[in-house]
DNA sequence: AAATTTATGTAGCACTCGCTACATGGATGA
DNA sequence: TCATCCATGTAGCGAGTGCTACATAAATTT
């Protein structure tokens, strides 16, 4: 791995955190320059346009969720009434919730067709989808839409405290 | 109703059609401004702040969504799967799926409490629950959260486009 | 050692943003 | 008719935006 790559993947990564800690609304390029350690005018060599920046970083972000899924959920099959419980029981975790916040942001951008937003976030659903299938025993495999469905209009009631009503 | 309620209405108006039609991405006070026929100067002077001009927006679209859903719907209750049924069908409606669109971006931004959209996500979220009780056969009031739930996350879905994998 | 390429700092451009200071035409009330 | 207040135009401030031009230090190649 040459030295360039391994600069990116550094800067990714401290981008990435304060993402998934800050969201989308401070993303200026020099915020995200101190963050990373280095400057506006780095990042743009390294990644020629923010938007390319932004790309990179919500495409590791979505490399890493079926990862954190997998640590936290574990792999064998089960009933979607038994998976849906215990994804919703993780959104006990302020992590998790963090990332579902970052992933609703995304979702509000994509709504309009925005890029990178619109791009990353149908790709990122995808993710979601057969990692809920392949979790899913064996019967109920065709379910995995509605379960996703069903699972992220939770996931938004949580998140905008409707359930306090 | 005074002259200066009249204006605020006229302008708000226009801001709403403006914001269902082009979303929260391009509200820059100026462009609100030719929008509604004045300038960046008089939306200040009516509204004292970009915020409360676009709380107020927001507002209006919440007070005028159960009325559209009215005359879209009507009013008898029903199973939960026939409203399912009926609500998703509207979802073919272009206008429908734009003030859904403004929706999702509303909830992205109140996912990480942004006001103003914080506050009226919830409230708005509050209509859509009641609309949905008062719509459902005695039998599934009680089920108006979950059916919430479903809804949310098929527009969702429909929104990113993930149904055309 | 000289030449070339790579990495980084400094400064700033052209633009947009929400908002404000100031002036003034026009309506209204005394 | 004169004074007061409301409504609006013009211009611009200060801060932030993504990005670039230019110079130069540091590393690498010849």
């Amino acid at each position: 791995m040459n030295k360039v790559t391994v600069k990116k993947e550094q800067i990714i990564q401290h981008v990435t955190q304060h993402m998934v800690e800050h969201g989308l609304a401070d993303v200026g390029l020099r915020t995200l320059a101190k963050v990373a350690g280095t400057s506006d005018r780095m990042l743009i060599y390294y990644f020629e346009t923010k938007d390319a920046l932004i790309a990179a970083a919500l495409h590791a972000i979505a490399e890493n969720l079926a990862l954190q899924f997998d640590t936290m959920v574990g792999q064998h099959q089960r009933s979607a009434e038994t998976l849906l419980a215990e994804l919703l029981q993780l959104s006990n975790s302020p992590h998790f919730m963090l990332v579902i916040r970052l992933w609703f942001e995304v979702v509000g951008l994509a709504a309009r067709g925005q890029e990178p937003y619109a791009t990353n976030a149908a790709a990122i659903a995808n993710n979601w989808l057969q990692w809920i299938e392949s979790r899913l025993e064996d019967g109920q495999k065709g379910e995995a839409m509605a379960f996703f469905a069903e699972l992220e209009g939770r996931l938004m009631i949580k998140l905008i405290g409707l359930d306090a009503f």
